[in-house]
DNA sequence: AGTTTGACAGTAT
DNA sequence: GATACTGCCAAAC
């Protein structure tokens, strides 16, 4: 399976459940590339918004709201969030321990995983 | 074609 | 424990 990093990226982001959260670490490791969680933000960055993306839920490793800067107005990550029962801990970060969800965990996304062997 | 930069994270000091 | 440095890979300059 060779698609573009980006692709899986967006699928794996599309599958993070309705009130959940993960990472953008998390991420990269389910696609294979722990060190790669810079792409990921660069893929989400250049992600189309016909997708319609979950991209609110996805947050940096400390739980922090580091993209909510790209979704107009900074704010309307945080209210996205608050709307599917997210709580936080503080303005800009999520309660991570409560909501994180790992894409390596979930079995569904099995194709998108690229064990070495 | 070399350099810089990114919605980051892990390790080292 | 807090800061600094390095790795990652693609894109824009």
């Amino acid at each position: 399976m060779s698609e573009d990093f980006a692709s899986r990226v967006y699928q794996v982001t599309a599958s993070i459940p309705y009130g959940r959260v993960t990472t953008f670490g998390r991420i990269a490791r389910a696609l294979g590339s722990p060190r790669s969680a810079r792409m990921v933000g660069w893929a989400l960055n250049r992600s189309p918004r016909e997708l319609n993306l979950p991209a609110h839920r996805v947050v940096n490793r400390n739980g922090v709201l580091s993209g909510a800067l790209h979704f107009g107005h900074p704010d309307a990550m945080a209210d996205l969030l608050r709307e599917e029962g997210v709580t936080f801990v503080d303005e800009i970060t999520v309660d991570l321990d409560a909501f994180v969800w790992d894409p390596a965990e979930d079995p569904s996304l099995d194709e998108l995983f690229v064990f070495p062997d």
